[in-house]
DNA sequence: AAGTAACAGTTGATTTTGTAACTAACAACG
DNA sequence: CGTTGTTAGTTACAAAATCAACTGTTACTT
């Protein structure tokens, strides 16, 4: 007898997570896409750059674990709008380095301290304690931790 | 001056949810994909009538959260390949009550243990009080609490 | 009833994404 | 050097998601 129903889809996680992710993502989307007509790929590309400086698509990649289609797309969007500069590496050719431009970090700015506040009051439901516990089990299952199958 | 860096993208909330998400579900992806050929949106609908029996397009859109026509292709598919029935509501024809054949019961009830199993073995690194921590705070999360963006 | 609004579900057009194959540049090895 | 292998990034084509408009039906209003 296969026992049935004690598992509920309601709390299947990739369920779960895809909900949660998309409510939260939704609910932020609008500052980025209304104010600058960015697209979620170039708003994380606008992100990284604002944060480490100074990559390159494949750095971004890597950190963002975006595909590097996805990140050339964004790239070339926001250097066409004149979010970022891209710059040849004179020893390696094949690779540039991207920088944001001064219209590309104020927007960073503003974006930043958007995204603060919408994440202080997404987690302000929980304790401090439950949104660190929260977030090292996100960053755990995003790394893809837990899973013979890997 | 600005404060820079005391706020970390990597640890942004719908970034983070966005990761493991992707992270849980492509992973578990293959199976329904591999077994029965069914895109997210089908094994997602078949989920829904294998829990709660019969309901109707809307009724699964609701719960699902899932757009009117994504569940309108998927349902389109399941149907053809029997894994569903439809069938109009006499009373209000607009809508129609959709239901599991047999095979797609045994395709649910195959899907539905593996389900479990993945999820057991994902939650793997937690512990109980985590994992269940972890559920409700994405519930949570999910029903859109906490915003006054809302 | 007639007219208008609202709703379930579908369809088609437009955007985005994903997959593969490709170009250009470098590296390594003989 | 020349062949083979790798890497950064782009492009083309296929798959899928999104958005808007549409059909058929029921509900509401007068």
């Amino acid at each position: 007898m296969p026992e049935k129903d004690d598992f509920d889809l309601r709390f299947f996680m990739p369920y779960l997570l895809n909900q949660a992710a998309e409510e939260a993502s939704v609910a932020f989307q609008s500052h980025y896409k209304n104010r600058y007509g960015m697209l979620r790929t170039e708003w994380r590309v606008l992100f990284h750059l604002g944060i480490y400086g100074r990559l390159t698509a494949r750095d971004i990649s890597e950190k963002a674990r975006i595909h590097k289609t996805k990140i050339s797309r964004a790239v070339h969007r926001l250097n066409e709008r004149r979010f970022l500069t891209r710059e040849r590496d004179a020893l390696d050719r094949r690779s540039e380095h991207l920088e944001l431009t001064a219209k590309g970090r104020a927007a960073y700015e503003d974006l930043h301290e958007v995204a603060r506040a919408y994440d202080a009051e997404l987690l302000a439901a929980f304790s401090p304690e439950e949104a660190r516990s929260l977030r090292n089990m996100l960053s755990a299952i995003a790394r893809g931790e837990g899973g013979s199958a890997r």
